[in-house]
DNA sequence: TAATTCTTGTCATATTTTGCCAAATATAAT
DNA sequence: ATTATATTTGGCAAAATATGACAAGAATTA
């Protein structure tokens, strides 16, 4: 069973054997707001997941999959959507990404 | 092919014969942000859903399908995700249900 | 029990969103 | 073509939301 982001910053952070004051520092935030962070109470700020990849050696491209997957789930969840949501959705994606195409510009 | 929740919304207006400024006054909106919502240019209120419901009669439940559906497509969009970004979306959406399961509460 | 770490609440400030108005553009009618 | 009507766009002040920072309380560890 998968983690929140938040839970996984956190693993990260522990199995480093790291306080919230230490990594606190590296990203650039209080180490009371990381914890909230890591407990799903505040957002991480996408423009930190560099620091993040940097301090940990980490894959920027599977952080961001982990960071977006985690936007995109409680997107979904938050809507209490039904399985048909998901579906016009997809079409939906599809007919932006034609629409980007055709125009140029996307207005979102 | 499908069509945005503004270009659903304008659709709805012209094909019963309304202008901006009729059908904004229903809404309890200004008929230049009804503009830009039809353009995608601003945010559809979801309070204002119930209004446009009654006003053309329309399933509410159908309707939140085609506006949830639009906040998702639209989240997934800007994240330029991969399909992995997707699966693992899933997988965290079950994890998000178990978790509330459990706990009672959910930080999102 | 003392020290450290973590969590929670609060608040001022920064950022974003919203409603509203005015001007510019486009469309339709005479 | 001119006028009237409808739509689009830009801008701004106010409202709403998010963020950083600090302090106090709770939990954990030594």
């Amino acid at each position: 069973m998968k983690e929140t982001f938040g839970e996984y910053v956190k693993r990260l952070r522990t199995e480093n054997n790291l306080t919230l004051t230490q990594l606190a520092a590296q990203l650039d935030l209080d180490s009371a707001n990381l914890s909230k962070i890591e407990n799903g109470k505040r957002a991480f700020d996408e423009k930190r997941l560099i620091k993040l990849a940097n301090f940990f050696k980490l894959n920027m491209d599977k952080l961001k999959t982990e960071f977006f997957s985690d936007l995109i789930a409680k997107k979904i969840y938050q809507t209490k959507c039904c399985h048909e949501t998901l579906l016009l959705a997809e079409e939906k994606i599809k007919y932006l990404q034609q629409k980007e195409i055709k125009t140029g510009v996307l207005n979102l």
